[in-house]
DNA sequence: AATGAATGAGATTTCATTCAT
DNA sequence: TATGAATGAAATCTCATTCAT
């Protein structure tokens, strides 16, 4: 009669070690649901069934199915962001060629294995009103690409960092379309297009390489 | 968006004028609401409503919800490739980088300015089972680009062909995410990573541009 | 995912015949179940089983359970203001205790028949966020009192209307929780309690009676 | 609200300083609730979090949502009786219409300060299964009045006595609808109306004032 | 053809109550 | 005794689709 107005932010945090099993069986039953479907077939029953809980106790934890959306985004996007800080580990005594691979590899390992997943993440991305701790997130990965080019010494560093996190996952998603994908052949192609935005923003703008 | 999947083909082809105005304030009335909050919201109820029909009428022209989504990509996709067919026209006597450009406008002009629409479009493409003529069409466009790419004596055509508006997409999706957009400066940008991906494609795969 | 903030507005004016008879079944079916067991058993697929219509098309007409109650009220509220109006009708040739007798009378079979349900809509009016329209027509069963006690040359008659409105229903409420009601007697207790009011106001507050 | 109806008893009578606390919190809280939002938004989880207390401890004390209901109900009106006892010590030496004015005095006290909640018990009163000892106090509450009008010789004492609570719980019920009231003024005319009550019987049912 | 009321399966969500810890 | 996670029946509500008019 009175509803709260719901968030998109957990309900609670699990305190308990059986909740975070709980919490983890959503996230997992819910990937499995969009990996075999994407959004179509994501509710809340389903879920449920498949994490073998009760709709209840889903709801204890998440207000919403849009939380539940966000919270595997958010836990997506900071592996992402691990995983590429991980990447960026001792640049200063590798190849940029290696690094920029290093990179792709981290981004091709996290985002888009399972298109339908992937898809469906990068909608809800595009598209829900994301809590601040997700946006906070992608610009840190944005950042750590950039703080990659800021060593590399390029010009307009954050805007590049911006157009490369674009460009990349623009051709994963394509590529992940597809039925079978040549997974070496899609990383040579992206690190491709990155040294080639890189060397074309050099020149046009000045500033010399390293 | 569950459900027995049925034929995804609009129910009949409009002959006369009349049935062709319902069928454009249908396809209007989608892209108003799709534009205003995406997927959610996207329902037959309303789009009749916003189209001033009656839901039984929309019916009368779509068989689903879905062929819904599938005719507003086939126009959107038709309508992009007869743009990029038309951005191509005289490339001969133009320059390679006015061409490029050329096709960028005309992406941008097709695919990004309403954000929501644009992802919602791209979410449709990726996971519904498409028609065959999209699917054409999405092959026709990569297609076009291919012919720019053969006539300028670009290496791997067809891959590359498919990665360049891969990025394109990419960049332009991301951007669009964004409050204000600058397009001639976004345009300027995916031009480059355009000509760089060219650039970093014939320096590994030998063959001398013209 | 986005959605509308329920009013406690009915959705639709019914337009066809069809949804008058619609609306009437839902009226009907409420009140006998808000008759059978109050607030509690009023829910919105027992109403729609009990109207012998689908829930679907009960949220055509209304938006929340709330909003049916609201009608319920509406309706009723109206309903007693018409007779009571009518009660006033000719008061001017008729004895005040007649007159008196003759809006008790009107409230009586208005309100209190069936205790459940007088005693739900009463605590919905008090509790429930309800629109201008009743709270207007609660003020204007008040007038109609008010009108009375001014023909009556009543001093402070707006507060003394009030009041007898809230004593009388108070007496009713309460008697009517009972088993079985001697509404002759009930009646003539609340013609006392008013007639015991009014002088004592004037004896009070001054001013003759007529 | 719905459900078999167990027993309305508190599940065991708090001996220990400890539960008592218990239970005052759990009496607090569900006040506080009922004050805030009325019946809706009055659930267990809700009362258990305002008072400090897992849901567990508090189905160790109330068997049912309802029996929280009841004790508050059971507490209210032994308070009310309480103090309309009080109210009547002295009777003998007092003026009637004092002794009056301190029984409303006593009873706008317990009652009708907080409207949603006032409304809610009522409502709960009216149309629970009720302990048998909430029926008693009620009528202790009436009898208590009656005694009074004993005293002061009034003819019809017991009906007498119900329509006085009755109309005048009507009257305060009404008045705390609205947004700010002046007590003092309320109290004088619930006096007024019980005075004009008493005075109209007396004089239609023979006996004279003491 | 058009209308829009009606349908009802199914999705979302709540909340009284239980029970393992 | 206390806790609070878990349960799941039941309530609320949506929306794709049908069909009588």
């Amino acid at each position: 009669m009175n509803k709260p107005i719901p968030t998109i932010e957990p309900r609670k945090r699990p305190r308990q070690a059986r909740s975070t099993v709980t919490v983890d069986a959503i996230m997992e039953a819910s990937a499995r649901i969009l990996r075999a479907g994407g959004l179509a077939g994501f509710n809340t029953n389903a879920i449920a069934d498949k994490a073998g809980i009760s709709v209840g106790s889903l709801y204890q934890y998440f207000p919403t199915k849009e939380a539940i959306l966000a919270e595997m985004l958010r836990r997506k996007r900071k592996h992402l962001l691990v995983d590429m800080v991980a990447a960026l580990e001792g640049m200063e005594t590798r190849g940029d060629e290696q690094t920029t691979r290093r990179l792709v590899v981290a981004a091709m390992r996290n985002q888009a294995r399972h298109p339908k997943l992937a898809q469906a993440l990068d909608y809800a991305n595009a598209v829900l009103p994301l809590h601040e701790e997700i946006a906070r997130t992608n610009r840190a990965i944005v950042e750590a690409v950039e703080s990659f080019l800021m060593f590399r010494n390029t010009p307009r560093s954050g805007e590049a960092a911006a157009d490369i996190v674009a460009l990349a996952r623009g051709m994963m998603l394509q590529a992940f379309r597809g039925e079978k994908v040549d997974e070496a052949a899609l990383t040579d192609r992206i690190c491709m297009a990155i040294a080639g935005y890189l060397t074309e923003l050099r020149r046009v703008h000045g500033r010399h390489d390293r």
